[in-house]
DNA sequence: TGAATTCTGTCAAATTTATTACAACGCGTT
DNA sequence: AACGCGTTGTAATAAATTTGACAGAATTCA
C-alpha cells in the first residue's frame, strides 16, 4: 500500500474548492475538532454538521476512499503515527544501517518503551516514592532477583554514596531471611521484579509486608504478584525485538530515581561523595584525572 | 455533563488488578495504541488482542460504561479536549508534570544520549563486534568495574545462556589475576570502562592484550585509556542532568548485542535456553505461568 | 482429587450504522 | 417561465456492529 505523505486534513483542504455546498459545510466541521468528530459514527457526524448522512458518504468517496469505515481507518493511522512522536519518526538511528537492523529496530523498541513507561507514570507517586527512598530516617533495602539483580545493584551503588544505612539483598540468594531479622515498621523496601516473577522474591515481599515495612515495586507492564503488597508500584515497558526483554526503561526510572534523591538529599550526598573521593585517593583505585 | 477528571487510560490503569486475564490482556492492548485502537469497531479490537467480543463487552461494561459506543464516546471527547489544549507536543514525557521535573529532563538526555550514541556507531563494527562475541570458539571474558560492574553482569547473564565459556571478572576485586592464567591468542575479553577510568581495568586490559586476547571496549565519549589496546571500541554518552552519568545508552547497546548474539546463535540458544528452563522447572524457583 | 465458582468463547438475536435508490429542490440557462 | 443539470434529503435496504444467553474450560478451594 502506498502510504500517501498527505494526512486526511491536508486532503481535504486541498478539494475544499471542488466541493459542493453541504459538502463544504461537513468538511468545515471534520476540521473543526479534528480527528475527533471523524472517529465518531457517521450518522453523528451528520447530523453535526447538518447535513444529510448520504452527503457525508458521497463526500468521503469523493476524497478517494471506498467507504466511511475505510476513511476512518485511515484517520486512526494518522492517529496511531502521530501519538508514536517526532522522536519515533522512521528515523534510522546508526546512520549507515539498514532500518531493518538490530541496532535500528532495538532502539525503536526501547525509544517506545521508555515513552509507554513514562506516560504512565504520575509525577506525584514518583516524587513520594523518591521522598521515601530519600530519607534516611529509614533504613532502606534494596532487592532485585535473577536478571533485575543488576538494576538493584545499580541503584544500591549510587544509594550508598547518597545516604546511610543502604542495604542490598538479593533475593536469589538463600541468605535473605538473616536480612530481615531487623526489619521493622517504617523501613523501606525497594522491589525489582520482572517477568518470570521469582517466588523468593515474593516471599521476601510478603515478609517485609508482614513487619510492617513499605514496599517500592519496580516491574514489568504485567506486574509482579507483589504488586498487591506494594504501597508504590511502577510498572516498565520490556518488549523488544529479542527472546529476551528489555531493561532499558527500567533503567531510565531508576537513574530518574537516583538524580532525585540526590537532589533532595545535597548536602549529606555532597559531603559524602566527597569522603568517598578522598577513601578513593588514598585506595589509588582510579586514575589521576585525565 | 461531569467531565470526570480521569482520563479513560487512568481508569484502565487504576481497574487493572481487578480484572482478570483475558481483560488485562485486552486493556494492554488499548493502552498499547491508545487511543487509537479503542476508536476502531468492537470487533477489531478483540482481534487485536486475541480476545472475544463479549470480553470486550463485558470490560467497558466493569469500567463502568453503559456500552462499548458510550465508552468510544468518551474516548473521543477526551481526544478534543486534548486537540484542544496546549499544543499537543510531545516534549514532556511524564504526562502532567512540568517539563522541568527530573522525570522529563532525565529522559530528554537519556534520549538524546542515544541519537548522539547510536550516530556514531558504524554498522559493520557493531557487526563485526557480535560476531566475535558470539563465536564459541573463543572463550569470552566480560569485565567491569565498580559501577560498570552491573552492565558487565548484565551482559554475563544472558551471554552466560546463549553460549558457553564465559566467564564474569570483576576488575575491582583482587581475584582477577587468577583469570587469566588461562587466556591465550584469540580468546575475546568485554571491557566496560566509563568515566573515573580504572587503573585495575587498564592493567587487566594490558596483560589480556599481551597475550594475545582481543579486546570489545564498551566506554564513554572521552574514551577509556584502554582503547589504546582495544580491537573494538564503542563509546556511548553518558551524561545527564545529576551528579552522576548515565548508563541507560550503553545498556541500549548491550542489549542490541545480546540480540544480535542470539540471532547468530539461535539454533543453540533455542537449546540452551530450553534446557535452563527445565532446571528451573525442577527447582521451582519462578512462578508458574499466570 | 473433586466440587464450586469464576471466567471465557461460540453462537444467535437485536440494534445500530452505512449504503443505495429515488424523489424533490434549487439554480442557471434558454 | 420552463427545462435541464447537479445537488440534497428521505426512506428503504443491506451490512456491520454490539449485546445477551449459554455451555465449555479453567481456576480455586476444600
Amino acid at each position: 500500500m502506498a502510504e500517501p505523505a498527505l494526512t486526511i486534513s491536508d486532503r481535504i483542504q486541498q478539494e475544499l474548492d471542488r466541493l459542493t455546498r453541504a459538502e463544504r459545510q461537513l468538511a468545515h466541521s471534520i476540521l473543526e475538532n479534528y480527528p475527533a468528530s471523524g472517529l465518531g459514527p457517521l450518522t453523528a457526524l451528520a447530523k453535526d454538521a447538518n447535513v444529510s448522512t448520504p452527503t457525508v458518504a458521497r463526500m468521503v468517496q469523493k476524497l478517494g476512499f471506498k467507504g466511511y469505515p475505510e476513511f476512518q481507518n485511515e484517520l486512526r493511522e494518522e492517529l496511531k503515527a502521530k501519538a508514536k512522536g517526532p522522536i519515533a519518526k522512521h528515523d534510522t538511528w546508526a546512520e549507515g544501517a539498514p532500518s531493518g537492523h538490530v541496532l535500528n529496530r532495538f532502539t525503536d523498541a526501547v525509544i517506545d518503551n521508555i515513552r509507554h513507561t513514562l506516560g504512565q507514570i504520575e509525577p506525584e507517586t514518583f516524587d513520594r516514592a523518591c521522598a521515601l527512598i530519600a530519607d534516611t530516617k529509614n533504613p532502606l533495602y534494596i532487592v532485585g532477583g535473577r536478571i533485575t539483580h543488576t538494576m538493584a545493584e545499580y541503584l544500591f551503588l549510587h544509594a550508598q554514596i547518597i545516604r546511610p544505612r543502604v542495604t542490598h539483598i538479593q533475593s536469589t540468594s538463600n541468605a535473605w531471611p538473616h536480612y530481615l531479622l531487623d526489619v521493622g515498621e517504617g523501613d523501606v523496601f525497594v522491589i525489582f521484579d520482572v517477568r518470570r516473577y521469582e517466588n523468593n522474591t515474593l516471599k521476601l515481599a510478603e515478609m517485609a509486608h508482614a513487619r510492617g515495612a513499605k514496599i517500592i515495586l519496580f516491574t514489568d507492564q504485567w506486574r509482579s504478584p507483589v504488586h498487591g503488597l506494594a504501597d508504590i508500584c511502577f510498572s516498565s515497558r520490556i518488549v523488544a525485538p529479542s527472546a529476551w526483554d528489555s531493561a532499558a526503561a527500567t533503567l531510565l526510572l531508576v537513574e530518574s530515581v537516583i538524580a532525585s534523591m540526590q537532589d533532595i538529599n545535597w548536602a549529606d550526598t555532597k559531603e559524602r561523595a566527597e569522603r568517598l573521593e578522598d577513601m578513593f585517593d588514598q585506595t589509588r583505585l582510579f586514575r589521576k584525572f585525565t
